[in-house]
DNA sequence: TTGAGATTGACAATCATTCTCAACTAGCGT
DNA sequence: ACGCTAGTTGAGAATGATTGTCAATCTCAA
């Protein structure tokens, strides 16, 4: 993490098959207890280590709930996009708009703004949760 | 904040004085600081409280930054709209977009998604601060 | 197999935010 | 002006997610 290679360890091949299983959003907490309970305890820290490093590497997609909690799921896709996600069962698909890039990039120069980065996320319940 | 009506007090009018000749974005930190620099000190618990009550009533807006820490505006629009924040001094735009708006109902209504929330704001460099 | 450097984890430390609850006060009725 | 009562306040404890510390442990290239 800090300069030369990356190691592949007992902890961090857990941690990544939790994410790739479940295919939704989940929070460290939620991680650290789902590993508990199957036996590869991993401790809090290095289950954030693990996500930041993820989260650099543009592994993982975070985003925060309404609680300020940051929530990750792993990503495949390298390209910028966006979320829906269910408020109701975690379940998520991933949004590509050009219309949603054409808003942020005219509204920047609108208003003479520069290096503008944005967020936009979309939290309903999905059609079984409904 | 409970049931009956809200009273005028010291507090509440400090704040939303100081609310109102910042027109930006600030931290309940940094409101307290405010205060506490022109001896209107204010207790933190009251400002979180006076701040939800405003929320609530949509007289503030709500954004969180990067850190995880909400920021909050007053404003005097009722209608529904977005953000673009500076980062360097907080300077702040409110955004009107239909094609934001109904990019959010189509995204929603392709992915069988109800009762859909979205969260969208721009964060760059003002044209002072670039 | 070995050594150097990456990684881990128990636990302390941060930090924003919320809770607790006794003391205080705005403002209605008199 | 006075009293009363429910809304408010604030100091400090509590919460809860996340980060820092650092000695012990593990990976993997040579």
């Amino acid at each position: 993490m800090t300069g030369g290679g990356l190691r592949t360890t007992r902890q961090r091949s857990a941690i990544r098959s939790i994410l790739e299983e479940q295919s939704r959003f989940l929070s460290a907490q939620e991680l650290h207890a789902f590993l508990g309970s199957r036996n590869a305890r991993v401790g809090l820290a290095t289950i954030y280590r693990t996500l930041q490093v993820l989260e650099a590497s543009g592994e993982v997609d975070v985003v925060r709930n309404s609680q300020g909690e940051s929530l990750y799921r792993l990503c495949g896709i390298e390209k910028h996009h966006h979320h829906i996600v269910c408020r109701g069962c975690g379940a998520t698909a991933e949004l590509h708009s050009n219309a949603l890039e054409t808003w942020v990039r005219e509204s920047a120069r609108d208003h003479g703004f520069s290096t503008v980065t944005h967020t936009a996320e979309i939290f309903g319940l999905c059609r079984d949760c409904a």
